[in-house]
DNA sequence: GCTCCATGTAATGGTAGTAATTACAGTTAC
DNA sequence: GTAACTGTAATTACTACCATTACATGGAGC
């Protein structure tokens, strides 16, 4: 119980869907996958339907199927539908303005970060959840 | 008070140092800058300095400076001396082995995480200290 | 209608990571 | 010796996250 797993139980959740055949599966049955409790399922599918990735079928004999073909979603699309991606941590207090390093260091900072994580985010976007459903399947 | 800044304020005192012209700089001094408290300051200096990448001097008219020229430093090594990098982020629980999926994620994951990791990294591996000074100079 | 079986979501508790701060021991120049 | 530093432990406060309970809502099937 420690750092941010909710890519990795997004795409483990992805997977099972599109591994399904458009079969809906409950959030009970994705939770026995996942090892964890279906209300934290519940969320995560409700936030990967906001972002147009999943749909929900409420009710009896209901739950949840992808929204688009595994073809159609990246890994990208998922990591950004379950992380804010809230400002890149920088400083907490703004440093101080008086220093010409405190004044210029953050968007400097900012720039490279940027960067890096346009890097990181492009290999996430070429990465598509069939790709990883093929991994699985031929994988075990 | 919320997120690991620590890359930013190392950064941040890595850049007073390589500007100081080896003059060895103070915490305090430095905390001044950063807008923060001197013992956050001598904490990170002190991490920095397993990494060698600062030396410290104790005692009076002491302080700290860098222990590699800025052009020998690359923001990668400064992150990677502040950011314990355990473990990517996967699942908290071990998934569901009895499950094709629960058992074969978790590889798969991996390795797709590895590969952006390293993508960002490799954007942090070319940009050196002495950019961000010279970033710096130029814009103030 | 009623009854199940699902999702949706609020509320709570526990754990962990981080920053800020105080306090004090160790070190060195003068 | 004293003043000016670093090094580090201990404490507090805050935030993020996951797990769990509880309950309202919605829909299929009788």
């Amino acid at each position: 119980m420690s750092k941010n797993c909710r890519f990795a139980v997004a795409v483990h959740t992805c997977t099972l869907l599109g591994m399904s055949d458009g079969q809906p599966l409950t959030s009970d049955w994705i939770a026995g996958s996942v090892n964890t409790n279906p209300v934290v399922i519940r969320r995560l599918l409700s936030v990967l339907a906001k972002a147009g990735l999943v749909t929900s079928i409420r009710g009896s004999n209901g739950g949840s199927v992808l929204a688009r073909l595994p073809q159609a979603i990246t890994l990208l699309d998922i990591q950004q539908a379950v992380d804010d991606d809230t400002e890149p941590a920088l400083h907490n207090q703004p440093p101080n303005q008086k220093c010409p390093v405190g004044r210029g260091i953050q968007p400097v900072l900012r720039q490279v970060i940027d960067r890096a994580e346009a890097a990181r985010e492009a290999v996430l976007s070429t990465t598509l959840l069939a790709e990883v459903i093929a991994a699985i399947k031929s994988g075990g």
